[in-house]
DNA sequence: TTGTAAGCGTTATCAC
DNA sequence: GTGATAACGCTTACAA
């Protein structure tokens, strides 16, 4: 037995209305009605609680004002701030949205998907970790943080451009002796620039910059060691640290205390992605910030554009800069 | 002009196969067909890249495969897990989940309830502010920390008891002066019960206790003056202090460091919700720790219930300590 | 078993 | 302007 046999449609509003069909439809669409007309309309909608039935709409115009947001997580500060503001962008525009996890697995990526091309969705904003997901090509699909091909835009944050803005700071605030670390899925993306920019900074100034790149299923435990065989005589090899993500700041700044070592007065430390704990609390360390605000509106913006002839491929937003404590500023 | 004019729909695959309409729905929905046409069909189906239209199936048999998921925000640690939880539920029933954020915000909770009850969601999941939301009483609706009436299934953590723990536990450490602090909405709501099961310990045990509840537009001010206030001789008139979420025991940890207080040397702090920061890190402080995969799984399961007769009015679900660093373990 | 045809609740194209 | 009427793509009796 189906629930809710009972809901009143155009159809009765029409007869309790007195008026036509496509009269009441008109109502309903904004379109040019006799100002009595209207007023009966609305007024037997109102007694019915008639409400339209947004799946016979999306049939006949084929446009479900809904779009689906492909992430990994909605728990990684990053992913959750990213899909705040994306729901909110797309809500502001009566937009639903569709929420499909995947944890960055390629098979869960693509039958979300399928999942949401079969529900008809007018548009897809995906951050996914699979080179070569298929994907309807006439759907609209934004890509954030990862480059397919020409015709699909991609926004990211200007990873280079904050990498160097990491080096500029360590600089600034007299570290000479640089590490970069960073922890990674092993599919390229546009984070592999945050090591570009950086290394770029020190490279011009002839400074060499250590580095270690960890692939995720390595755990911390190299990082670890990596740090602890670099200490003599109760002090770091390094005086200044770049880590590729906030998450991993947080956790080098534990292993350093850990070896005794003091943060920043020993050793500064720098992360990417300027997530706050809590809602307006401070930074979990000091950090590169990424315009998750600006990465949503782009991303929405681009993804309900009409004109679909002339997208940019790439589209980068510029960082900043922020103080969190883990430098001596 | 509209995307896609030319999306195969069953008619182009029965063509193509040489069968009738009639056939291929079959074939697609698990209905008895001959082995050989059902063969036919699936590879017609292939070679067009054939999809169900999931707007022309819900329009006719009235169900969607979709629940909606209302939350005040997703950013704050404990909404963003309970929407991870109850997004992945809903994907393991191969329902879609659409989300919809309200910002605890009266008015807005009541559009999205207009706005997903016209787009045919099968059910709604939601933690609202709002006590009168008007939501069509077929339409199946679970409620997450809020009880409505008795016909609303609410689903949440055993707040009384949870209180009791975190008393429990500072007896268990040794305090003999506790105070409990709170920051809300000013909505009733199962979190209220934090503190009555808090006091009763105290109260059973012949121990006053103090309390501070302040509404959100109050800000934390008020919060430092009090503790200030409660100094002599560079010690605080308590010696520990529960906290009504884990948010506010952080911010908190820090006015009493800034008071020149130890924690949890001098002064113990029990949070509550057992949120992690980063993915599986530890806990921001002691606390107790709400199941929130139980409650997405409770919660799911009520609102996909076939048997919707005799729903449970109230479910608690069963909390657990976890020390986190500011409690004298 | 397989084919046929009548809707589901809209929108859109017509005559009026 | 307003009112019939034919789709939209699918499910589901019912007839063959």
């Amino acid at each position: 037995m189906k629930r809710k046999e009972n809901a009143p449609t155009m159809k009765d509003v029409a007869r309790e209305a007195g008026v036509a069909l496509g009269t009441v439809s008109k109502v309903f669409n904004d379109i040019p009605v006799g100002k009595d007309y209207r007023r009966r309309v609305e007024e037997a909608a109102r007694r019915l609680g008639y409400q339209v039935n947004s799946y016979a709409r999306g049939l006949k115009t084929n446009k479900t004002c809904s779009a689906a947001l492909i992430l990994p997580d909605v728990t990684t500060p990053f992913f959750s701030a990213l899909a705040q503001n994306v729901c909110q962008q797309l809500a502001a525009r009566q937009y639903k949205t569709i929420l499909s996890l995947t944890a960055s697995d390629r098979s869960a990526e693509q039958r979300c998907i399928q999942m949401v091309q079969q529900n008809k969705v007018d548009g897809i904003i995906g951050l996914t970790y699979n080179p070569d997901l298929k994907v309807d090509p006439d759907l609209p699909y934004v890509s954030i943080d990862r480059h397919f091909s020409r015709d699909v835009p991609c926004v990211a944050s200007d990873n280079f451009g904050g990498g160097q803005l990491a080096a500029e700071k360590l600089l600034e605030l007299g570290c000479v002796r640089p590490l970069f670390l960073r922890m990674w899925s092993g599919v390229p993306g546009e984070a592999d620039k945050r090591w570009d920019g950086f290394a770029s900074v020190w490279r011009q100034r002839r400074i060499d910059c250590a580095s270690l790149h960890l692939k995720d299923e390595e755990g911390y435990g190299p990082f670890r060691e990596f740090l602890a065989g670099h200490m003599e005589g109760g002090r770091l090899a390094f005086d200044g640290v770049f880590c590729v993500n906030d998450d991993l700041a947080v956790r080098v700044r534990a292993m350093l205390e850990e070896l005794g070592l003091r943060v920043p007065e020993d050793v500064q430390l720098i992360g990417f992605d300027g997530i706050r704990r809590f809602a307006a609390e401070g930074f979990h360390c000091s950090t590169i910030v990424q315009p998750v605000q600006r990465l949503a509106e782009t991303s929405v913006g681009l993804l309900l554009q009409e004109d679909r002839s002339s997208l940019p491929s790439l589209v980068c937003l510029p960082v900043s800069y922020a103080p969190g404590g883990t430098t001596r500023e």
